[in-house]
RNA sequence: CGGGCUGUGGCUCAGCUUGGUAGAGCGCUGCGUUCGGGACGCAGAGGCCGCGGGUUCAAAUCCCGCCAGCCCGACCA
């Protein structure tokens, strides 16, 4: 009945990437829109994998001096006007609470209750430099006060006018971490440490292979001196940004009133940072692993990762079956693969078993195991990799398959991260002229656009109007000026000279 | 904030031009047949046709108003 070549998801990346991002978040069952325009439903598989996002993250903070705290939703308003580029940054997308109280209007309706006006308007965080600031302010007298080292876990709202499930939605999830240091070498230390936490977190957990750098000044962060970052590339060759730290200098703590008296008794401002990552990562995994039978997801933070389909054919082994499959599914969960119990889930649904099969794919489950009547008989199982096509099955012995499951799921992880890594370097391009940097970005069809571009590695004379005329006209940014030596040169642009290439690309 | 469009079972939509008692596919429930596989048959549940007003014997359909959402711009971690 089925066509061997269908996809589960339709349409596939070639034909339309934005729309296929959106059919496998819903046939992955990750998320939804919700009736809040703009804010999103994270539905069990999709907040699983925060979870265990949240769990790496969290070991890695706490292995670096950071300990957990937690803020205010509402900053005041006058806090946010503070900082004169950090309002500039945020006003425009801010959710604001003007009334404290409901009432009855007179035509009947529900209402904020003009009698309940609050003084002075609060907005719901876009982001907590200021509201954390204010503590620090109270908390810091002296320069043994310092470091403060603290991560906050929280949702934020950022009033966006084109939302799009995980990349970009009006509220998120995210942690930030924010800390204030005695020394501007300590701090700037420290925004470079966290970065490097985060391009290991995404490679090592997420198999993203990021590129880490710092921005342009026109793509930093409202308020910061320095904004340090991660790219990475997705399918249809976009850049996503996939967390940043921010060297904030002391913007902050001068408008907070973060200061101290130092060691030799003069009164000083603290060094601050902040640094966050948010769910968008998961949009990132998906547009970097998924195919066109939906999710892939490195097993590092998979809620399952091997999922066990009892084969019940004939109702008198049914049961049978389905103890075996417990059975085998007790003595995996004894593995481990790094240092955590393997996480296994047995499908003992009554339903068509090519429905459940389909469903893990399209879940993007790393492992799947088929056991049936004939498999018990042999002592063998049917093991299929989400990374390989579907129909690429083996069948190791029970034995086989207990001693050599920890190390497939490396394998896939670390699979998932060459495959991401060998797609980026192809089409991470050298640019020297502006005709071909034209050429790269410029579909070839502009009626109907193909995936096309990449990442442009060329000359920038260092300019923002440069970088303006570039992102008016062809809508491509400087996503990072990238780490390590770069032969001087000359900007393909103004044929200035330029000290280094930076990353063009378009971007989410 | 400009320009365009759409509101009809859970979802995707047809019906509207030319008014006459609400339809399809998918999904859901039950039964049966299949099944090392996204299967099929039969039966069934489920709708203030966005809201308010008007015209008419009669409105999902025509007219007016309102509300909501979507797309394209502008804007944007």
């Amino acid at each position: 009945m089925s066509n061997p070549n269908q996809t589960a998801i339709t349409p596939t990346r070639e034909t339309d990437f934005p729309e296929w991002y959106q059919q496998v978040v819903k046939a992955a069952d990750l998320a939804e829109n919700s009736e809040i325009r703009g804010c999103m439903v994270i539905k069990p598989w999709g907040y699983g994998i925060w979870e265990l996002m949240q769990s790496g993250l969290d070991a890695m903070f706490k292995a670096t001096g950071h300990k957990n705290a937690y803020f205010p939703l509402f900053i005041p308003l006058s806090y946010l006007a503070k900082e004169a580029e950090h309002v500039e940054g945020f006003a425009k997308e801010c959710a604001v609470v003007t009334h404290h109280r409901l009432d009855t209007g007179p035509d009947g309706r529900l209402r904020p209750s003009p009698s309940a006006e609050l003084n002075e308007p609060l907005i719901v965080r876009p982001t907590s430099e200021t509201i954390i600031g204010a503590a620090y302010a109270r908390w810091v007298k002296s320069y043994r006060d310092l470091p403060i080292l603290i991560n906050q876990w929280a949702n934020v709202v950022r009033w966006e006018m084109r939302p799009r499930v995980f990349l970009r939605t009006a509220e998120f999830l995210w942690q930030e971490g924010h800390t204030a240091h005695e020394t501007e070498a300590e701090a700037i230390e420290e925004t470079e440490r966290m970065l490097a936490v985060y391009e290991t977190f995404a490679r090592d957990w997420l198999s993203l292979p990021v590129v880490a750098g710092r921005k342009s000044a026109s793509e930093r962060f409202p308020g910061a001196v320095e904004t340090l970052c991660i790219e990475t590339m997705v399918q249809d060759r976009k850049a996503i940004q996939a967390g940043t730290s921010h060297f904030l200098g002391q913007n902050f703590s001068r408008t907070s009133g973060i200061k101290f008296l130092g060691r030799d008794n003069s009164e000083q401002f603290a060094w601050t940072t902040s640094w966050g990552v948010s769910t968008r990562l998961i949009g990132a995994m998906i547009m970097t692993h998924g195919d066109d039978d939906g999710m892939v997801l490195p097993p590092r933070v998979a809620p399952v990762q091997v999922v066990l389909l009892p084969v019940t054919p004939k109702p008198d082994s049914r049961s049978s079956v389905l103890e075996a499959a417990e059975k085998l599914a007790a003595s995996l969960r004894a593995c481990r693969v790094w240092d955590e119990p393997l996480r296994i889930e047995v499908d003992a649904r009554d339903l068509g078993g090519g429905v459940k099969n389909w469903e893990w794919i399209k879940k993007g489950a790393p492992i799947r195991i088929e056991i049936g009547p004939r498999d018990i008989e042999k002592g063998t199982v049917a093991v299929s990799r989400r990374d390989r096509d579907h129909k690429n099955k083996s069948f190791p012995t029970i034995c086989e398959l207990t001693a050599g499951l920890p190390k497939l799921l490396e394998d896939i992880q670390a699979n998932l991260l060459s495959r991401a890594e060998t797609f980026r370097l192809e089409h991470t391009h050298q640019i020297d002229t502006e005709a071909d940097f034209r050429a790269f970005f410029t579909p070839q069809n502009p009626s109907k656009p193909k995936i096309h571009g990449g990442f442009a590695l060329a000359h920038w004379d260092g300019s923002s109007e440069t970088e303006a005329r570039i992102k008016e006209e062809l809508k491509v940014t400087i996503r990072c000026i990238p780490r390590g030596e770069f032969e001087p040169g000359t900007c393909p642009f103004s044929g200035k000279q330029s000290a280094c290439r930076v990353i063009w690309a378009k971007s989410y």
